[in-house]
DNA sequence: CCATTTCTTAAAGATTTTTTAAGAATTGAT
DNA sequence: ATCAATTCTTAAAAAATCTTTAAGAAATGG
């Protein structure tokens, strides 16, 4: 599991859990400290979203708490806007702080920058496929060793391809993970990309070997 | 041991005793200035963290006592707001200062910078990537022998990338790496210094061999 | 077999990101 | 205090990417 997070308002804490599954973070709500800890103990989790306001336990003696046994980064995030509990989250171990109500945007640039801090890139594999090879981290794509030039959105959609060899990719989910959840862009910009990756990729893009269609649902990528 | 923490607030000793320890130092909590100067006869460190508000006796004294016996370096540690805490404990003797609460990371930063200070570089090494040799210690660069006035922050940067050849850079890694997280600098900043790395160190700014362009990513140096 | 839906293709237009250049603000040294 | 060096901001231009559009082709379901 990637993030846990704990919030007891239950209909915003399942809004935040959408939006960061939608990002391609797996993540639980746990609704208070209590079912946190125990969460926690059965599983390792690699940030923590916790709520100031807490039923019970507020988020800081929580905090206190879970510092005892736990060092991962928590984003902590509270309504309050003074400062008084921004600085007692950080001085309890917090790592970073975000005021309510804030943008998703926002909240997922934080997650992104504390796992980044805390674990460093740690993409840095290498997908192979066939004749074809992903090195993520210097982001370059070889065929039968040759470099191709794949950049941007197209990069990325292949990398999901990559990592999901002979599955069927829902159309709505590859959207999602690209361009995200709340993005206005038109979903047949999608299309276009495939287009174009199979330009680059395919002997034939007429004729697919990589990159199949699967109507009505999506594409996969070889088999 | 590396570190003697000394901080009678048993809950937050024992938080920041933790992430020091999980940051990969040594170190021995101590609640009072008396267990510290006993401590600090029987074993060596190599930094103490003082906390100011001590029982029986403050960290100033305490500072001062200590200080006629040892010279590692000193961070201290205030909740005062006013600057009169940390205007006497540089007298006395302290090495820098930080102000309860203070954020983990803020915290790690300047235990690294102390160290760094008090016991030099432990990355002397010689970067080099073809013909180009970076000395960290004396912050030489030189490029088929002949020395390059690279300073500052673009030396800073010259040596991230160095040290990740081949890898694709995030902005945001980047930015965070040099400027640190909390700076309100510009992200745009970062792209100017890249112009200024690039005049000094391509043959051909315009058409850059080491630093090279990875559009809505970052950068890459080399390959 | 036909109407409907979905997908492909190509090209143009919009948007975003990066580069560049110049100047202001800050810092450090003399 | 003055000067030089460094750092940061800004604005425009250039470059690359991203999005939309529209027309035609392919698949689906009756």
């Amino acid at each position: 599991m990637d993030i846990l997070i704990i919030e007891d308002n239950e209909e915003l804490g399942k809004l935040i859990f959408d939006f960061i599954t939608a990002s391609g973070y797996t993540a639980y709500l746990a609704g208070s400290a209590e079912e946190a800890l125990s969460k926690l103990d059965g599983e390792s989790y690699r940030l923590l979203l916790l709520d100031v306001m807490l039923p019970g336990q507020d988020g800081f003696s929580a905090l206190t708490r879970i510092r005892k046994k736990y060092n991962m980064p928590v984003l902590m995030m509270s309504a309050r806007t003074d400062d008084d509990s921004k600085i007692l989250g950080m001085e309890t171990g917090a790592d970073d702080y975000i005021e309510k109500p804030f943008s998703v945007p926002v909240l997922l640039s934080k997650i992104k920058a504390l796992m980044r801090r805390a674990y460093g890139e740690n993409k840095n594999d290498t997908l192979t496929y066939k004749n074809l090879k992903v090195d993520v981290a210097s982001r370059c794509v070889t065929k039968d060793g040759k470099p191709l030039e794949i950049n941007g959105k197209e990069f990325d959609i292949l990398v999901m391809f990559m990592r999901n060899p002979g599955r069927v990719l829902d159309k709505n989910a590859i959207f999602d993970e690209i361009w995200g959840y709340y993005s206005e862009t038109e979903m047949s910009s999608l299309n276009v990309y495939i287009r174009w990756l199979r330009e680059k990729i395919e002997d034939d893009p007429k004729e697919p070997e990589f990159i199949k269609t699967v109507w009505r649902v999506g594409y996969k990528f070889g088999d």
